[in-house]
RNA sequence: GGGUAGGUGGCCGAGCGGUUAAUGGCGGCAGACUGUAAAUCUGUUGGCGAUGCCUACGGGGGUUCGAAUCCCUCCCUGCCCA
């Protein structure tokens, strides 16, 4: 009778963590660790590593931290690690080339920002926060040395990224080789029941459940969540690739990116970034193939429901409103439904009566260079009032504002007086 | 330590004394079209007070009327040998 209902916890558990999982080493393993955890009534501890380099969370890591939320609301508990240790070496996850590495001022800085955002996933009260300088930074040279005698520089290498440098004849600088150590040596130092990430981590997790096992720990569970497409559609998301979704980007801005996705890669967008339950998901995908359910109204659901994620139903409903007035309908520049930036009026041009194109859309902060907005122009990609402009000698009357002008595709500026 | 091949624009990669701001590809941007900031096609892609000027081919120095291209020197990387 206990039992019966304790393994339905289990199962209930199990179910509720598998979905949109890359791999689980092993689920087996994990549904033990959460028979103890609601015998005992002893939480599970779910590691993540955070690498603080990169202080803008984009919808790339929301995969993992929804993952770890869910972990929260079934009543586990989540230790957040941020590496500050390890951000002085660079982390060559994923990478085909050495990161720089950061200074101490650096690091703290990113991890504030990066909690602001952080939180508006995770439950702070079941979060506990360490930075693994307060382990690693202790060891002597004399331990370092042992950590690194139980592994061979093969294993090592068997992690596809060091493989394909190696093959490709890229550097691979020996300092490098201590990344997957350091993290492994963090599940020891926390002791780990699980931990989380991107499917990139396999290596490193399956490091740290042989290095708990020979310090006489149980082996953590590695739980690895698909790595999330960029907008591109093949590489994954990131910043540096400049590919990504900002959580904290505007409505607007998101539903316009979510929008220029390519088709290929909704189903993804849905399973990692969404709760529309899997069968609904296969549904849509099989309807769009049958012709019975047109991709683009598709994308304009997962658009919004991802915008409603962050910014509630109204402001989504209102970026959908302005991409449909922009993009479908073609509203002009003229129209006023469509949100536009407020730029106020550069001081020393109150009292001109007119001022070139080029020199105010510069001095509003449109683009990097005059060439650029030259360019733009000649290629019939400014438009002022509704109306484009096509001589890059044009000038601009400053008597009515404000000021509609559009900017490339996508930029809308509104000149206001102070 | 020895030998050898290299370091070119956001990236990859040609050029090897003179129309070379530097072929080409990727990426970016714009336009057309459309089903969306999808797809496809076309154009464009260092900067500026602009028929010219400035900056740029790892750093510094030199040869020359003229260098990314030749010489010296320093720094960095791959590969082979020890």
């Amino acid at each position: 009778m206990e039992n019966t209902a304790l393994e339905q916890e289990v199962n209930r558990q199990l179910a509720v963590l598998r979905r949109g999982t890359a791999e689980i080493i092993s689920e087996r393993e994990l549904g033990e660790k959460i028979r103890v955890s609601l015998r005992t009534g002893k939480p599970m501890r779910v590691k993540l590593g955070a690498d603080p380099s990169a202080p803008d969370l984009h919808l790339g890591h929301t995969v993992v931290l929804g993952k770890l939320r869910q972990f929260q609301d079934l009543g586990h508990q989540v230790v957040f690690i941020i590496g500050d240790y390890t951000a002085r070496i660079g982390d060559p996850s994923g990478r085909s080339k050495t990161r720089p590495p950061l200074s101490g001022e650096q690091i703290d800085c990113n991890a504030r920002t990066y909690f602001e955002q952080v939180y508006r996933i995770l439950d702070p009260q079941r979060t506990e926060v360490r930075y693994n300088g307060e382990w690693l930074s202790v060891l002597s040279f004399e331990e370092i040395i042992r950590l690194a005698s139980r592994f061979t520089i093969q294993q090592i290498l068997e992690r596809d990224d060091f493989s394909k440098r190696y093959h490709a004849q890229v550097p691979i600088f020996v300092h490098e080789f201590f990344y997957p150590l350091m993290q492994s040596y963090d599940s020891v130092a926390v002791e780990a029941d699980v931990e989380l990430g991107g499917t990139d981590q396999k290596f490193n997790f399956l490091l740290a459940r042989e290095l708990q096992v020979q310090h006489g720990q149980a082996a953590q569970v590695a739980l690895m969540m698909p790595i999330l497409a960029g907008l591109d559609g093949v590489q994954k998301m990131s910043k540096s690739l400049d590919n990504y979704i900002g959580i904290a980007e505007s409505p607007v801005d998101m539903y316009g990116k979510c929008m220029s996705i390519p088709d290929g890669i909704m189903g993804q967008y849905y399973t990692l970034l969404t709760d529309v339950p899997e069968t609904e998901i296969a549904d849509i995908q099989r309807r769009i193939v049958e012709g019975t359910l047109h991709p683009m109204a598709a994308k304009k659901r997962l658009a919004l429901l991802v915008t409603e994620r962050f910014h509630g139903s109204t402001e989504a409903a209102a970026a959908q409103a302005n991409f449909e007035a922009v993009f479908s309908r073609r509203v002009s520049t003229a129209s006023a439904d469509i949100a536009y930036e407020d730029v106020p009026l550069p001081g020393d041009l109150s009292g001109q009566p007119d001022v070139g194109v080029v020199d105010l859309l510069f001095m509003v902060g449109a683009a990097a260079s005059k060439s650029e907005l030259r360019r733009l122009v000649q290629q019939g990609g400014i438009e002022v009032n509704g109306e484009r402009i096509a001589d890059i000698g044009f000038r601009v009357s400053l008597r009515d504002l404000p000021l509609r002008m559009r900017v490339g595709k996508k930029r809308f500026l509104s000149v206001n007086r102070e």
